[in-house]
DNA sequence: GCGATTTTTTACCGTTTGGTCAAGCCACGA
DNA sequence: TCGTGGCTTGACCAAACGGTAAAAAATCGC
């Protein structure tokens, strides 16, 4: 065995490629991975640009990394869906971390919305390969849900992308949200609301099951 | 007065930039503008690259005109929400007008979907002057139909915001959906069919009104 | 303080980009 | 048939692009 060679990371290193990598979320989220260029990433993280490249072989490779790191960060939610808990407040959590996320991380659902958007060039294993595995699990814990009476009746995989579509719209179309919906503060709260509402009136079980959801 | 000069244009003049136009829509909507290239637009046109430009003076010109006619016929749909007619019927219409448009047009929704996450730089005086007046008159519309009972009360700028999000969900994210479900012909079927129930779901009024809609 | 190592910068390279130009092509009316 | 005006093209340009090389500067272990 060879003596492991690996260099531990100064604190100027992880200092400057979280410096990219904010930088590079910024860039990347507003103009693709092609309308990005590697000035623009150098000048939001105040740095050179053949300083950027001594952190990151590439821009591909800048790009590649934000989009692992996002993977996960965006799988997380749905994973936490809890086949023991009571199925309305389970999902009902689920879209209230989603609506929390595109809030609190626009740039990341951006990101994730251009790659889509093109075709998933470097996502696309990704998609198959994780998210793929734990959709169709959750779409059967959804299934079994409703043939036991629990949820209403519903296509689960259609359920799961409307939950998609519907929170992932206010970070994905926040432009074009704002210009119609002039409320700063209510404005998320009103968001929130609403898509509750309407997964709730989508997923409510018919009154003939006695159990009701803590979640008022 | 001077006498007009228009030069009318000619048979061969619209056949390329009829050409041109498609050429550009299929790559913007999947690179967005930057990350098109004349080059690219050019070879989908199955033209020369200084032959583009002899029919549009940049880049940048074509994007625009590609915008202007996208915008009229995204509108149109909403346009059609008519006053007079029975409130749920409207907009169930409504709904699977804007989902044929996802299903016919998916690369205009993507050419929209791109320009908003860019934040909009050349389409927002016309969402604030077009879009937005249409939108408030049919919020207004929609009130109106809650305060009469007619529709289930919710918070209608939301509303129409969750139509959108749900019906352009279905072409702009189209290569996730194809993944998750792999279904080739039922899934627009399955697509179209959840929206509706979603959105009837929603806006359906309480049973204490007698007046029930025509559409099952 | 000093040598070794890591970090940063200056200068640069080849390619691609949006766009120009002048010359050639071609259809069509006289 | 020929010319005239719209259409097309190859050659080209300056700027911007992703990326490199090497030297200067800063940092660190001692």
């Amino acid at each position: 065995m060879e003596a492991t060679p690996a260099k531990k990371t100064s604190r100027i290193q992880t200092r400057n490629r979280r410096r990219i990598l904010e930088a590079a979320l910024e860039v990347f989220s507003q103009q693709g991975f092609r309308g990005a260029t590697l000035d623009q990433i150098a000048d939001a993280a105040g740095m050179s640009k053949p300083n950027l490249l001594y952190y990151y072989e590439s821009k591909e490779a800048i790009h590649v990394q934000l989009l692992n790191a996002l993977m996960e960060k965006w799988l997380a939610p749905l994973d936490h869906l809890d086949p023991a808990g009571e199925p309305l407040d389970e999902i009902l959590g689920y879209v209230r971390r989603k609506m929390e996320m595109s809030r609190r991380f626009p740039r990341e659902s951006r990101l994730f919305a251009n790659e889509i958007l093109q075709g998933a060039p470097r996502m696309h294993p990704h998609l198959q390969h994780r998210l793929k595995p734990l959709f169709d699990t959750k779409c059967a814990l959804l299934r079994r849900w409703m043939d036991e009476g629990r949820l209403a009746e519903a296509d689960p995989a259609q359920v799961l992308i409307s939950i998609w579509a519907l929170t992932q719209h206010y970070a994905d179309f926040d432009t074009q949200v704002r210009i119609l919906v002039p409320d700063e503060s209510v404005g998320w709260r009103a968001a929130q609301d609403h898509v509750l509402t309407v997964v709730r009136k989508l997923l409510s079980p018919a009154p003939s099951a006695p159990a009701a959801s803590t979640l008022r």
